[in-house]
RNA sequence: GGGCCAGUAGCUCAGGUGGUUAGAGCGCACGCCUGAUAAGCGUGAGGUCCGAGGUUCAACUCCUCGCUGGCCCA
């Protein structure tokens, strides 16, 4: 071989760091505009939907894990010719944005902001969300996600307001956008409500009233039936609202009487009788009747406290069945008040309870009250606990310690307030989400039926509006004459016609200026002025309403909407589950038919859903910034690459279980992996063709191929297939781990290992089907990496064909011929698995490799020895063996063994089973080669007689005598170990090539250096040398081999090296 | 308190519809190879399949009850 002529192939230089390559190719998909080429490509749609980050925190690691599946299935769909568009979007309303401006000022709470000004403060907002854009898009882009920012959909922007204006209309126009009430907690200091995560910061013990109390029951029409029901509650000033009991419907509830006294009895919940009446009640009551929620559900009982009238046309008094009553504390009877309460509020509109909010802003109750009349609610409770006792209902009253919400900036105890809030009323249209939900392919399917299904299941209207500033306004305006005159707008055009101006040209639809916007109430005869009502609209109804909005349908681009609505695929972190997964649904069941394809008849708005689950640090923590572990991906990605994180992301585990982020397994796991692409592709494909292979006519076809590459190529259209289905059925990891086995299994380690001197020459037929098969594989291998890893994968496929992956078809369309080969594949299975074997024997008996053996006899069940011996010369080879054997039937070799097949056995045999087996299992050799032959065998159980029945037995060949046999799975290989004198010399003729070229290659000779040759030693060596000097020669590349009994004293090598016949020493001399 | 997920070798993970001897990679031990060479390959040792009951001829697998960890909700 020549020296290379420059190189066809360039070739990856091991050093090269993946940052270094990676870089490389983020500068030539750039000069190319890649993105838009691939963007401008296919013609039917693979819709894919982007659900908008916030872009006022930084991204983090979880970023690029979820990134990183939207990429890959979008980069797939592409490659298999769909038109797959990837519309970024940004999300920049709400109140985290408000917080973090709060933070950024130093204020807090809505006083300081309405000092501050809203108009300051909302474009202090407005600023501060693109704070970290550039690190979002730049990380997008430096892991490869590809996304289409020239056109991005932003939330604050007017067009996409306007489109969720449109959306809040149509739901208000067709009565599911409602006026009503929302329990929410509420600082009465601060005069303020506060969203979860606030109250999730100010849980404090404190110490509060513990109070149970004894209401008399009545029949409906209001006779007392002579028992009391005990109540319990830690707010007693709620009783002034009360309006019902609650009871669980299937706990057992006991009436008991107090022994010896003729008084009421009492009705409580069995499991709370020894907690409320004592361990040792049963010495002063006695249970005179046992009752069922239900059964108490029929009767009524009188309230405490008087001194609120109820209103008309509502149910008061009543005892209802809730499943939320608990037998953990109280009596197991839950007093009602639905104006401070979320589970009584809730109860309260399934039973149509009265409501009774008589509690001000400031936390008082009115002055009109008796008793407790312009008192602090909390300071209350005494007062009202006297007036219990002195009305005769207080049963007992002392304190308990719990743990209860304060606000976090005050410390105020917090009340849980009825606040009149707008509504989604989600529950009118609950059903028909969950039948579209049921449409949905969610993986993994527990999150869409479990966490999914059940929320739904569980649905509550959503409480849409927010009394805050930053987000999108409520299009609401309400009469100040006639709070029933109310109208949505939906549209700019529609607001300008009302009121009676065209809007400016820098209209601004958010508070405070859309707050100036007023117009005359049209209700007939109705003089008043129409105002916006002041709220602004929950951020996820936002990001919800992205499927339209972003495109500012219905005012324009209808076409596209139709096109791309619903999604096919859309992927997040299973944290969005209540989140956007929801709001997109609940939006589009919401607008039906207003939107095109939209049916209940869909899965819409999404066909398939890919749910992520947390990255976690290496020891299964959860990060926080708290801890302080935290792992940045600009410390990450440069460190391993994008491609090697991405793939650990995705194969490590199946994607919706949490992962540990544990850099050691980045590199145990992809590093391995792309080490060995780079070795097949450099170390042996590149380097060698590089002296003269590209592919030509000159290559054989593969049908004249050695079966070896056939084998190869019928694996690669294999996996080629199967990654593909894996990747449609939106399993990831399986995918990714079939590539990363084929690739070092197959491919390295067996088809390139077994192959290598095939790759030493440029010019026979034999060599340009080993490069032409490896090619192809290669060509193929790093398209179906490409979506996984989009870096390298380009590198190579562009060295290998010129052009990029990423406009490359996934898979190609095969001809018969090149299909998969799936006998010839499991034949080559069963081959590695005797070569396995054999190398165990081989292990055993301590006989190296190196020294050839005669012969390898085998049994393979499922195989003739013609069927194989194609592939037996690999065999011979891999163990060095000088013939393969089959034990056939009758050989002597061959001893059969029956092996029980439970399946079969089981469902005759029952019970026996067990026996039934034991005595397949011992079946002479002789009953089982009949049996084979078609004679009848019976088998004796338990005094019956059965015939054995083909499927009963599997039948076994052991290889016996002499050799040293090995077995798996029916499997046998065995070993001659037999080394004859002829056998003896060539291994130690191998034996002198080897350490001979270590040799060389210690001395620095180059490969192709010629030597002269210089040996001496006993008499087996002259035997060794006169038989194989033509071998040894060139192998070595001597051009004169000697048996001097002088060494040359100018040798540039001199080794002596012990053989089994003794020492032997070499002296190598450099002639050219 | 409710829902969902996970618990298999030292580590990270595979293990359709119950069925013969529970697998892989890494790590470890021993060895091979030396023209992929700061590479490559093999062999081997490692497991009460979280625990306790139950169903069954047969349970890692199905059922019940627990334990541990995680997420979400109350």
């Amino acid at each position: 071989m020549t020296a290379p002529p420059a190189a066809r192939y360039a070739l990856l230089p091991p050093e090269l760091a993946a940052d270094t390559l990676e870089q490389e190719m983020l500068a030539r998909w750039e000069a190319e505009d890649l993105v838009a080429q691939s963007l401008a490509r296919g013609d039917e749609e693979f819709v894919f939907f982007e659900g908008p980050p916030t872009a006022n925190g930084r991204p983090g690691i979880h970023h690029v894990f979820a990134r990183t599946i939207k990429d890959l299935f979008c980069r797939h769909r592409a490659m298999k010719g769909y038109h797959v568009g990837r519309k970024a979007g940004w999300d920049t309303h709400g109140l985290p944005v408000e917080i973090e401006i709060e933070k950024q000022l130093g204020i807090s709470g809505k006083r300081d902001i309405e000092a501050l000004g809203v108009e300051t403060f909302n474009k202090l907002c407005r600023e501060s969300v693109w704070k970290y854009k550039g690190e979002w898009e730049q990380l997008s882009a430096r892991i490869g996600y590809w996304l289409d920012y020239s056109d991005p959909y932003i939330t604050y922007s007017n067009d996409y307001v306007e489109s969720v204006w449109w959306a809040l209309a149509t739901l208000y126009d067709t009565k599911m956008l409602v006026r009503g009430h929302k329990i929410l907690p509420y600082c009465p200091r601060c005069e303020t409500t506060l969203s979860s995560h606030e109250v999730a910061q100010g849980y404090q013990d404190v110490e509060d009233p513990s109070v149970y109390l004894a209401l008399d029951l009545t029949t409906p029409d209001g006779a007392p039936t002579g028992a009391r029901i005990l109540v319990w509650t830690t707010t007693p000033w709620t009783l002034v609202s009360n309006v019902a009991l609650a009871v669980h419907p299937t706990m057992p509830y006991v009436e008991l009487a107090r022994l010896g006294r003729k008084e009421s009895t009492v009705i409580l919940a069995e499991p709370r009788v020894r907690a409320v009446l004592g361990e040792d009640f049963e010495d002063r009551w006695e249970v005179v009747r046992n009752w069922t929620g239900a059964e108490l559900a029929m009767l009524r009982y009188r309230r405490p406290l008087d001194w609120l009238p109820y209103p008309a046309g509502a149910n008061h008094e009543v005892i209802v069945v809730e499943d939320f009553v608990s037998g953990d504390d109280g009596t197991g009877v839950v007093h009602m008040a639905p104006a401070f309460g979320a589970d009584d509020y809730q109860a309260g509109k399934r039973h149509n309870l009265a409501f009774l909010q008589p509690v001000n802003g400031r936390g008082e109750f009115p002055d009109a009250l008796p008793v407790v009349g312009g008192m602090h609610v909390k300071k209350a409770d005494p007062a009202i606990t006297a007036v219990l006792e002195d009305r005769g209902v207080l049963w007992k009253a002392g304190t308990l310690v719990h743990s209860y919400p304060h606000c976090w900036r005050c410390g105020t105890p917090l009340l849980y307030y009825a606040r009149e809030s707008w509504f989604v009323s989600t529950t009118s249209f609950k059903d028909r989400m969950m039948a579209r939900n049921d449409r949905v392919d969610w993986h993994p399917p527990e999150v869409g039926a479990g966490r999914f299904g059940e929320w739904l299941e569980n649905n509550v209207d959503w409480a849409l509006s927010r009394d805050r500033y930053w987000g999108s306004p409520l299009p609401i305006w309400v009469c100040d004459a006639d709070g029933a005159h109310a109208v949505a707008i939906g549209s700019y055009a529609q607001l300008a016609k009302r009121t009676g101006a065209s809007l400016p040209a820098d209209f601004d639809p958010h508070k405070p200026y859309i707050d100036a916007y007023t117009f005359a109430c049209d209700h007939e005869g109705c003089t008043g002025t129409m105002k916006r009502v002041p709220e602004v609209v929950d951020t996820w109804f936002d990001s919800g309403s992205m499927p339209f909005a972003q495109w500012h349908y219905p005012f324009e681009n209808k076409a596209m909407v139709e096109r791309r609505y619903p999604a096919d695929f859309i992927a997040e972190g299973v944290d969005q589950t209540r989140g956007w997964f929801y709001s997109l649904l609940a939006i589009a069941t919401g607008l039906g038919s207003a939107l095109p394809r939209n049916g209940d008849d869909q899965a819409a708005p999404y066909r398939a859903v890919v749910v992520n689950d947390m990255v976690l640090d290496a020891q299964g923590a959860k990060m926080s910034k708290h801890i302080g572990n935290v792992v940045s991906p600009w410390e990450v990605v440069p460190r391993y690459g994008a491609d090697a994180v991405r793939l650990f992301l995705i194969a490590s585990s199946q994607v919706w279980v949490p992962r540990r982020f544990d850099e050691s397994m980045i590199r145990e796991m992809a590093g391995r992996f792309f080490l060995t692409l780079k070795n097949v592709y450099s170390g042996i494909f590149a380097q060698y063709a590089n002296f003269g292979w590209s592919p030509s006519e000159a290559d054989p076809v593969p049908a004249d191929r050695p079966v070896v590459d056939r084998w190869m190529l019928s694996r690669l259209a294999t996996v080629e297939r199967e990654i593909d289905e894996r990747l449609e059925q939106y399993d990831a990891t399986a995918a990714a781990r079939a590539l990363m086995d084929f690739v070092v299994d197959d491919v390295s380690n067996w088809y390139v290992r077994l192959n290598r001197a095939r790759f030493y020459d440029v010019d026979t037929a034999d060599s340009r089907a080993a490069f032409a098969t490896l090619h192809e594989t290669l060509v193929v291998t790093t398209r179906l990496l490409a979506p996984f890893a989009p870096f390298v994968s380009d590198w190579i496929h562009r060295e290998l064909t010129g052009t990029s992956v990423h406009l490359a078809p996934f898979r190609r369309s095969l001809g018969t011929e090149e299909e998969s080969n799936e006998v010839l594949e499991r034949a080559m299975s069963r081959v590695r698995v005797l070569a396995k074997l054999g190398r165990a024997a081989r292990e055993e008996m301590e006989i190296k490799v190196r020294q050839p053996l005669s012969r390898l006899v085998c049994v393979v069940p499922d195989f003739t020895a013609a069927a194989l011996e194609d592939l037996l010369p690999l065999l011979a080879s891999e163990l060095n063996v000088k013939r393969v054997e089959f034990a056939e039937s009758g050989s002597a070799l061959a001893t059969r063994v029956g092996k029980a097949n439970y399946r079969s056995l089981g469902k005759r045999f029952g019970k026996r089973t067990p026996e039934a087996a034991r005595i397949v299992e011992s079946l002479a050799n002789e009953q089982l080669l009949a049996f084979e032959r078609g004679d009848m065998v019976t088998i004796d159980v338990d005094g019956a007689t059965y015939p054995l029945l083909p499927e009963d037995v599997t039948i076994v060949r052991h290889a016996s005598g002499s050799l040293l046999v090995r077995e798996e799975n029916g499997l046998f290989a065995a070993l001659d170990p037999t080394i004859t004198p002829e056998l003896r010399r060539e291994g130690m003729a191998r034996e002198l090539v080897s350490k001979i070229q270590q040799m060389r290659k210690a001395a620095r000779f180059a490969v192709s250096d010629r030597v002269r040759l210089d040996l001496s030693g006993g008499p087996e060596l002259a035997a060794v040398v006169e038989e194989y000097e033509s071998y040894i020669a060139g192998e070595v590349l001597a051009n004169e081999v000697t048996l001097a009994g002088d060494l040359a004293e100018t040798a540039d090598a001199v080794q002596t090296i012990v053989l089994d016949a003794g020492s032997v020493r070499i002296a190598l001399t450099r002639v050219n």
